[in-house]
DNA sequence: GAATTTTGTTAGGCTAATCTAACTTTATAT
DNA sequence: ATATAAAGTTAGATTAGCCTAACAAAATTC
């Protein structure tokens, strides 16, 4: 069994090489930069995380997953974004408390608790940020993922996710009014200063690349293929 | 911030001084029994836990909890049950199945998150097992509690909770159609081996002391009152 | 009231997860 | 190709929670 400690470890290194574009493999420093610890932990522990099987390295090499490694991982997603769902649907939390909660209770390990609270939940595809749940064999969809800091003047794109959970930027999408699922055109992008102005809901607001740059979309002729190219 | 293993010292001391009849206070070797650790391990944590005035205790004394420290026991056996009954009534698990996950369910801290649970479920005063769930306060009902082995022959009982919550036990209650909240008469009482015999719902069914002394009733004529003296 | 048993404490050690400080290896820039 | 910078490792310390073994105090028994 695994330690909140590992599974964190595991998880963190999911986020850093498989949820982030074109990374498979992360440094020690990198990984103890995101985890908030010093270097030296993470040397420690990558090496016990080797003798468990969960990821490939070597001294002074890069740290990547093994196939067991990224399946406990996922898991330790999957139990959060249920929880997080579960917090928002059924005890009507707000989508930036949520987060904060399913971070203690993603380790609460059961299997057959994960898999009825799924249930319960009506097997949900997406959680309250519109990130995709994994399923109970670790697959996810990752789709390719533009933000709306590269739309184009003119054209017309839905809002499907976050890529900050923090309770202070949700907050702000609450005030200007933007939520997951709306759909906004870009009436005009400013080069000098990147501000991006959009209509949507009859609204019209003007966004900073702060903001921008972590809300994810999809353009809207591409809405049913699920993935964006053009 | 109390830790994991803090809290159930905390909890155990609830059970032992103010759920078990009559004691108030217990020794380091009865608390080290009941967490199962040795002696000597409980005997630093209680110095800890003195330090932050959660129980009374001098050196080659008894413990008992503080006033802060048992409301915190109270807290955590308040989340404890609330879990169990929320896994019993939303997500159909069994009530020989709750217990263990409500072991680490019960660690989660949040306030906000117990209290909306608790409203979610409609504010249950009684957890699977018929115990009592302690409100927001800490407060919580402590009947006089007698158990089926107690009672006379002839006379009617209502079952309200059970004493062991293992899974074997509520197992085998379950073969013989035992549940909370049915009533029983005792048809026969044999002194030689403290066989009883009960009829309820039309069925008959012969206990040992192993069964009668781990089910709580009230009888029959004081069921308005929730309380039993005769 | 002394001997024995029970109860509780202390000293010293272990493991997991963290740190700091000193060091080594690898990468980058002249 | 060196020198410098960046990245990574190691040694030694700390804290929480646990252990065993030896000891001390309190309670019981004779
Ligand atoms: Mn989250
Ligand atoms: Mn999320
Ligand atoms: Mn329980
Ligand atoms: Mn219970």
């Amino acid at each position: 069994m695994l330690s909140f400690t590992e599974e964190n470890y595991l998880k963190a290194l999911v986020q850093l090489t498989i949820f982030e574009e074109g990374v498979t493999e992360v440094g020690v420093n990198r990984l103890a930069e995101y985890l908030g610890v010093k270097p030296a932990t993470v040397s420690d522990m990558v090496r016990k995380l080797k003798k468990k099987a969960l990821v490939n390295y070597e001294r002074y090499g890069k740290i990547s997953l093994t196939e067991e490694g990224r399946f406990l991982g996922m898991m330790v997603i999957r139990r959060h974004r249920l929880w997080e769902t579960f917090l928002q649907q059924k005890l009507d939390f707000s989508w930036d408390e949520v987060h904060e909660l399913a971070e203690d209770l993603e380790h609460i390990h059961s299997k057959k608790l994960i898999n009825r609270l799924d249930a319960f939940l009506d097997h949900p595809e997406f959680d309250p940020h519109g990130d995709a749940i994994p399923n109970r064999e670790g697959e996810i969809l990752i789709p390719f993922r533009r933000t709306l800091n590269d739309g184009e003047s003119g054209k017309r794109y839905k809002i499907i996710a976050v890529k900050d959970n923090s309770s202070e930027f949700l907050k702000y999408l609450d005030k200007l009014g933007i939520a997951i699922n709306d759909e906004a055109t870009i009436i005009n992008k400013e080069s000098f200063d990147e501000l991006i102005t959009i209509r949507f809901n009859g609204k019209e607001r003007v966004l900073s690349p702060k903001v921008t740059d972590y809300l994810f979309v999809i353009c809207a002729s591409c809405l049913k293929a699920k993935k964006c190219d053009c």
